[in-house]
RNA sequence: GCCCGGAUGGUGGAAUCGGCAGACACGAAGGCCUCAAAAGCCUUUGCUCGAAAGGGCGUGCGGGUUCAAGUCCCGCUCCGGGCACCA
């Protein structure tokens, strides 16, 4: 291959030079406006993959676009170095989980520098150093001091075998456990909470303003799931203690179609409700529902086998009557009371569950005529419902709340999805939850001057699914900051998730050695002014990090506003092989290292960002190698057309109606690509340029007596300028090459354009007669409606198109387009 | 089951506000250059009828609104994703 240049010697050395030049070195003193651009930190599993390389083409041409346009960007980098592969590796080889992953991270630091993605990696963050951990663990015990962390039992996935706790992805799809094959069990242990639920309203109300993608702010305000209702009371028919069983509802407006009761199988009132000939039954139920993990529960068993008889009753406020109560694994403790009102008639579960009970169905809401369903949940006028009748729904949901209200018997109530956040992992690579436990004190947190606390190097790693922390013979002994005495250190480590829900505020300032960041290095920085990453973390991450960044301006650790720290997101699509993501673990990954070492970093970031539209899905086909070999042959042709301009001959006289036509295009040029850059259009922007490149091609090869130097020069330098984002190392040495040594592309202004230039000379306007094209006619840009008319109707091929009808109407669209609709049109 | 996307040439895609469908690229075909090849350059390339000029059809399917629909409305099909008993 005749290469015009030499693409491994040019991008090494440019790497070299904004390594030494530290350009995209910011700080919080700097002038320029600050603009926080951030790619989400990666997990490092080794050398960058395909994804990594499609983020950081998008990632790396704001961070250069953006500069050039005058901001001080923050673009740091750094690792989600804590997780299980790294710890499963050790469980297979032996090698210890550091040594393991900073041999990742080495690799895929010196894969994204081949990129030529430019950092600030002074502040590289790794969630294992021993500093992040501390301030990691600060947190925690300012969420412990202020009630945001906390402890509770929790029913977790128990494996008898491995006498141990499992996490949902360690049981198999029926219920076993992976590793002894033993079947799992529910069991509740003592874990750690962050109490992300007192956030919940702050969290759902706060996504409406961000300028994220729709369905992710979706995909939220689902999982938080806020469901406005009322709590009430159903006293027990015959019960001695005249206890009442609380339902909880969204739709109070049915209640006098309530024909019975469902609980929860771990409901409290379970026995009291039970009879005895009922109890063989009710126990079936519970033994089920405490043997089956919640997946399971939710999955599958017939309405009949899902629920019994207790054979109590519970009397409904609205009627008065005597109601049957059933036990059922359909209805869940953890949310709202526990147990339920049944209305067959308006729910569709409640029907399918009385189809199958022969339970009896009151209509409260008059469905549509013709109906024919089952159970009828949209709005309609109230029957059936004493002084509810003749409202519509939402009426008659406000009655009711307002009598049970007046009654005494319930009030409103809010109920969330969203549960507090579990984070204790059985886990030995983590960071240390710091807490130790005193048998006189209780719960103590370790003194921020003991901080950080480490896991020690020297454990087992076992194949059992526990941490080896738990079998250290000395990590567990502590003594009580309180009284000296012994005590037990708490052995569980921080889910992930914890580290990557502040990682972006420590990033602001990674050098503080007294807090986890300055506040007003935070200020200055924050909020990320666009945040860039994948999909998957649509819901965990992105909430949790939004919950942090509250509760630490709460808790006065990160300063006040704003309080959302991802201003802007953007969701890259995935790449996908044969119809699977693109992945490690799915075995199909493309790397990236032999088109780095082939066509170059330039080529193939351009190809990602000419392959579509970058939000959508990408497949990685047997034609993609196709496509980026033609990225680098348009990156030669640039070169070809600017370094290698030639010695002439060249005019320098007054410019002719071509050169003025290249002017316009050159304008043109960078209006579109501005713009389309602006709107994440990056695959419409790098057309652009091809097109503008053909037409400098063009030019050259028509340009009588050679090309206008200034006009042609004018053309090269814009090219290079809107380039110099996405392809940095070809642009940055073509303009070497042509300013000398010391002009640098990327310390350029972007270029400014001429709107009036930017503007076509001439537009084609399209005549069509009867909606179908007849003619089009070049005309000027500001043409009026008349003269737009008289050249459309003057128009032979127009008369003959119409061959002798009347035109009945005349649609007129200066500049674009003229519509002649005769009559029978 | 519910919610959200998507469907445009052989392929990836473009059409930003209802106004020329197919920009740009890949592939393919032909040509120039060359002893030959590679590279490069130049043409053609939605389907179809036609020798050509020119015509007809065409954005998943069926309707509708409009002078005009890939774009808006109604009803479907298929593909992808999210949530999956949250009362």
């Amino acid at each position: 291959m005749a290469r015009a240049y030499d693409v491994q010697a040019i991008e090494r050395k440019w790497q070299d030079r904004w390594a030494e030049e530290r350009s995209y070195e910011v700080d919080a003193d700097d002038p320029r406006p600050a603009r926080y651009v951030l790619c989400m930190y990666p997990y490092p599993s080794g050398p960058a993959h395909q994804g990594h390389v499609r983020n950081y083409a998008f990632g790396d041409l704001l961070v250069r676009f953006r500069t050039m346009q005058g901001d001080a960007v923050l673009s740091p980098y750094g690792f989600d170095s804590f997780g299980l592969p790294a710890e499963n590796a050790a469980i297979r080889t032996g090698e210890h989980p550091r040594t393991f992953t900073e041999a990742r991270i080495a690799e895929l630091k010196s894969s994204v520098r081949r990129l030529g993605a430019v950092y600030d990696w002074r502040r590289e963050v790794r969630s294992h150093d021993p500093a992040f951990i501390r301030w990691n663990q600060y947190i925690f015990l300012r969420f412990l001091e202020a009630g945001i962390a906390y402890r509770a039992n929790a029913p977790v996935n128990w494996c008898p075998g491995c006498q141990t706790v499992l996490a949902n992805e360690q049981v198999l799809a029926d219920g076993t456990c992976e590793r002894s094959g033993d079947l799992v069990v529910q069991r509740d242990l003592e874990q750690w909470f962050f109490r992300i639920t007192n956030y919940a309203d702050e969290l759902l109300d706060a996504l409406d303003p961000l300028e994220w993608p729709e369905r992710v702010k979706v995909m939220q305000r689902h999982w938080i799931g806020r469901s406005e209702g009322v709590e009430f009371d159903l006293p027990l028919v015959d019960d001695p203690e005249g206890r009442s069983l609380r339902v909880f509802t969204t739709r109070p407006d049915t209640s006098f179609g309530m024909t019975y009761a469902v609980i929860a199988p771990e409901h409290p009132l379970v026995d009291a409700l039970t009879s005895e000939a009922q109890r063989a039954a009710v126990e079936e139920i519970r033994a089920a529902a405490a043997r089956a993990t919640e997946l399971d529960r939710t999955s599958g068993a017939s309405p009949e086998k899902r629920g019994a008889f207790t054979g109590g009753s519970v009397v409904n406020p609205f009627t008065q009557a005597a109601i049957p109560v059933y036990v059922a694994d359909y209805v869940l403790m953890r949310y709202g009371t526990g147990a339920i009102m049944a209305v067959p008639a308006e729910d569709e579960r409640d029907w399918d569950f009385a189809a199958a009970h022969g339970l009896p169905v009151v209509r409260t809401t008059q469905p549509p005529d013709g109906f024919e369903g089952g159970a009828w949940t949209g709005d309609g006028e109230k029957i059936n419902s004493a002084f509810l009748d003749g409202l519509d729904v939402a009426a008659a949901k406000e009655r009711a709340i307002d009598w049970l209200e007046e009654q005494g018997i319930g009030h409103r109530t809010v109920n969330y999805r969203l549960r507090d956040w579990l984070v204790s992992r059985q886990r030995y690579w983590g960071c240390p939850i710091p807490v130790v436990y005193c048998p006189t004190h209780g719960i103590v947190g370790v003194p921020d001057d003991q901080l950080p606390v480490l896991a020690p190097d020297d454990v087992e790693f076992l194949p059992r699914g526990d941490s080896p922390l738990a079998r250290h013979p000395t990590f567990r002994h502590a003594t009580c900051p309180v009284c000296g005495g012994p005590a037990e250190r708490e052995t569980d480590t921080m889910d992930t998730f914890v580290d990557s829900s502040w990682y972006f505020l420590r990033f602001c300032d990674p050098w503080a050695e007294d807090r986890p960041f300055d506040p007003a290095a935070a200020r200055h920085f924050m909020p990320v002014y666009q945040y860039i990453g994948g999909i998957e973390h649509a819901i965990l991450h992105l909430l949790y990090a939004r919950f942090y960044t509250k509760a630490l301006i709460d808790l006065g650790v990160a300063p006040g506003t704003p309080r959302e720290p991802f201003t802007r997101l953007f969701t890259q699509g995935m790449i996908r092989m044969d119809n699977k993501k693109m992945s490690k673990s799915k075995g199909n990954l493309v790397s990236p290292e032999r088109y780095l070492d082939s066509v170059g970093a330039d080529a193939l970031r351009l190809f990602h960002l000419f392959a579509g539209p970058p939000a959508d899905d990408m497949d990685w086909t047997a034609q993609t190698d196709e496509v980026i070999d033609g990225c680098g042959r348009f990156l030669e042709r640039v070169w070809r057309l600017t370094v290698e301009a030639g010695e002439g001959p060249w005019r320098h006289d007054a410019p002719t109606r071509a050169d003025d036509e290249l002017v316009r295009a050159t304008h043109r040029l960078v209006a579109k690509v501005g713009n389309d850059l602006e709107r994440w259009s990056f695959n419409t922007a790098v057309a652009a340029c091809m097109e503008f490149a053909n037409t400098l091609q063009r030019y050259r090869r028509e340009a009588d007596g050679g090309p206008h130097r200034p006009t042609y020069d004018a053309a090269v330098d814009a090219l290079l300028l809107v380039l110099a984002p996405m392809t940095p190392h070809m642009t940055a040495e073509a303009w070497e090459r042509r300013f000398g040594a010391d002009a640098r592309i990327h310390a350029q202004s972007w270029p400014a354009f001429d709107p009036e230039l930017a503007a076509e000379a001439t537009v084609t306007m399209v005549v069509q007669v009867n909606g179908k094209v007849r003619d089009r006619i070049e005309v000027a840009p500001d043409i009026s409606e008349d003269e737009a008319r008289r050249l459309a109707l003057g128009s032979a091929k127009i008369s003959e198109a119409l061959n002798g009808a009347e035109p009945a109407r005349v649609i007129v669209r200066p500049p674009r387009l003229v519509n002649v609709v005769t009559g029978r049109g």
